[in-house]
DNA sequence: GCCACCGATATCCTCAGGATATCGACTCGG
DNA sequence: CCGAGTCGATATCCTGAGGATATCGGTGGC
C-alpha cells in the first residue's frame, strides 16, 4: 500500500462520485476505479458502497479514512518539519561560553537570534575556555566562546574566529591606594596580589600575563600573590572588599557597581581575542545561522570567517 | 513523495548503511541511493550525512524521521483498523427492543455479542414496535426487536425474522378474583379490565388482540375497560395493585413478583412472533456478527434467515 | 421504453523504480 | 606510501505498475 492510496481515498470519500474525484486528483476514472479496487483488494475489505446516489464509505471506510487523514498529515508534517529544522528554524543550539562574554556580545547577538528563531532550544551555560573547548570536541555543545584560539589535541578539527577585541583593566576596591588614579602601569601591577582568571581554566589568558608580568617567571613569584576567581562578578566582588587588584578585559566595565573602581592599565594591552569556536565539520543550519547573525552584528567577523569557512 | 520513502529513509537511519539498509528493504543499494537523493532533492534539505563511519541523520533527517515513523503507524493502523472495521469487532450497533425481548431473548444474545466483540460500541433502547420500525427506516437504529412483522410504507426494504414465540398469559394481583385460578377463559377476560400494550404502538399486538376478544370491535367496548402500559414491568406493577388483569407473553413469568399471580389462559392462545429486523441493504458486519448469534442461539432462525438473505 | 449517467472492464502505452555493472572516494594495513 | 577493500554515487538498461482511451453494463429518471 502506497500512501497514493490514501489520497485517492480521501478524494473519493470527499467527492462521493468516482468522475469528480479523478478529476480532482487529475487522473482519469478508470485508474480511479482500479487503484481503489486494488485498495479493496489488499485489505480484504469492502471500503465503499457504490450506489445509485453516490459512492459512500462503508464502516471499514470510515475506519480506514480516519487513520488515512491522520498519515497523510503527519506525511506533510515530515515534509515541513525537515524543511524547517534544514533552515535553522527548528532545532538546538548548545552553547558555553565564559562569563566575560555575555557583558557585550551574548546580549546583543542572542536577542537577535532568540527573535529570529524562537523555536530553537537555546542551551546557554557559562564555563572556562577549557571546558568548553573540551565539551565542543566531546560533542556536548555545538559553540563555544572563549578567550584565545583553542590549541591542543582536536583543535584542528574546530573552526575558530574572532569575535572581540579587549584591552587589560585593574579593578580595585574604593580603600585600594590605587582607588585614586585614572590610570595604574604595569610597574605598579607587579607588586600588587591579583586576582585572574584561573591558569589552568583560561590557558591563553594564563600565558599571556606570565608573559605580560614577568618574562618565563610564574606570575605569584613576580606579584604578592594571586587569586584566581572563574568569573567576571567575583574578580569585581573580590576587588571590592579589598582583597586585590582585579584584572580582567575592559569590558568588566559594563559590570563595574559602585565601590569599585576601573582603572585603565598604562601602556594599553590588548587581551587575547575573544573566539568563537565550533566543529569544522559541524552542518547544522542552526549553527550557520546563529554565526550569520554573529557576522551582521560583529563588524571584521565576516570576512574571516568566510576565509576559514572556505577550508572546510 | 510516496510512503515508500518513508520506509526507505527509516530503514536506512536504523541500519545507517546503504547496503544493509538496501537489502533489508529487498532491494539493490543503487535504487536506494537513488530513492533517498530523490527525497532529499524534493524536501529541498539533506537527510543523512554521508560518513566514512556509516549514514547518519542531519537534524532535518531526525524531525523527519520522527513523522515518518508515525505516519506509517497510522497507515498500518488504517490497515487493521479498516479489516477489524470489515469483520465486524469494532464499529457500533444501535438496537431498538420491546420489554420483552429483554427478558429471554436479549440476556443471552448479548452476552455471548458483548464477549465476542468486546470493542463494538452496542446503543440499547427500549421502545415499542412501531417506533423502532420507523427509527429503523430513518437509518437511527440498526436493528430492531418487535412484535409482529413491520407493515405499511418502507416496510419492503426491511428483512424480518422471527426470533420468537409466545403464547398468551394473563397476571393479577393477589386480590383478584382469578388468583387462585391456575387458568383463565378468554370469556373470562372479556368482561376484565385489562392492562395491555398501547395498540398504536404494537399494531401486530392490538390487532390480535381485537381478533381474538371481539371480531371487529374495539378492545375497550367488549371488555371492562383498558389501560395501556408500554412495557412488562408497569404491565405486572399495575396488575399487583389491584388496576385489572395484566395480558402478555409468557415471558413475563421471568419479571412476576411476590404479589402477583401469571395464570395460563385458556385455550392457549399465540401471540404474534417476536421479530427481528434490520435494513435489506444494510451490509454492516457488525449486524451481520450479530445476526450469526442470534442464528446459534435461537433454533431454527437460521434456516428463516437464509431463505430471507439470499433475496438480498 | 429510451436515454443519460456512472462505475467497471479491456487494451495499450509510458515512464518511474529497480537491476547490473562500474566508478570514485576514502580507510586501513602492510 | 601504496594497494586492497569498502561504500556510496553514477551510468545504462529493463520491466511492470499506473495511467489514458475506448467501451461495456447496469440503473434510474423522464
Amino acid at each position: 500500500m502506497e500512501s497514493r492510496h490514501l489520497r485517492y481515498a480521501l478524494a473519493l470519500a470527499e467527492h462521493q462520485h468516482f468522475g469528480r474525484a479523478a478529476a480532482a486528483l487529475g487522473i482519469a476514472q478508470p485508474p480511479l476505479s482500479q487503484q481503489i479496487s486494488a485498495l479493496e483488494r489488499e485489505l480484504g475489505a469492502r471500503l465503499f458502497d457504490r450506489t445509485a446516489r453516490g459512492v459512500f464509505p462503508t464502516a471499514a471506510g470510515e475506519a480506514f479514512l480516519a487513520r488515512a487523514r491522520r498519515a497523510l498529515a503527519e506525511m506533510s508534517a515530515a515534509v515541513s518539519d525537515a524543511g524547517r529544522a534544514a533552515r535553522g528554524e527548528t532545532g538546538r543550539l548548545r552553547l558555553g561560553f565564559i562569563g566575560s562574554a555575555l557583558l557585550e556580545l551574548l546580549p546583543s547577538v542572542l536577542g537577535t537570534f532568540i527573535r529570529d528563531r524562537p523555536e530553537v532550544r537555546l542551551g546557554l551555560q557559562e564555563m572556562s575556555t577549557r571546558r568548553s573547548t573540551a565539551a565542543l570536541l566531546a560533542g556536548e555543545l555545538d559553540l563555544a566562546i572563549g578567550r584565545g584560539a583553542p590549541r591542543g589535541a582536536g583543535a584542528e578539527d574546530l573552526v575558530s574566529v574572532t569575535v572581540g577585541r579587549d584591552h587589560l583593566v585593574a579593578v580595585v576596591g574604593a580603600a585600594h591606594p590605587f582607588a585614586g588614579q585614572a590610570k595604574v602601569s604595569l610597574e605598579q601591577l607587579k607588586g600588587q596580589h591579583l586576582i585572574v582568571a584561573p591558569a589552568e581554566e583560561e590557558p591563553a589568558v594564563a600565558a599571556w600575563l606570565a608573559g605580560l608580568l614577568g618574562e618565563g617567571a610564574d606570575v605569584p613569584e613576580r606579584a604578592g600573590g594571586v587569586t584566581e576567581a572563574w568569573d567576571a562578578h567575583t574578580i569585581i566582588g573580590l576587588a571590592s572588599c579589598g582583597v586585590g587588584v582585579g584584572l580582567g578585559p575592559a569590558c568588566l566595565r559594563v559590570a563595574a557597581r559602585p565601590g569599585v573602581q576601573v582603572c585603565e592599565v598604562s601602556p594599553r594591552v590588548e587581551l587575547p581575542e575573544l573566539v568563537m569556536s565550533f566543529r569544522a565539520q559541524d552542518r547544522s543550519p542552526v549553527l550557520a545561522a546563529f554565526l550569520d547573525i554573529t557576522r551582521e552584528r560583529c563588524p571584521g567577523v565576516a570576512e574571516r570567517l568566510e576565509r576559514r569557512l572556505g577550508a572546510r
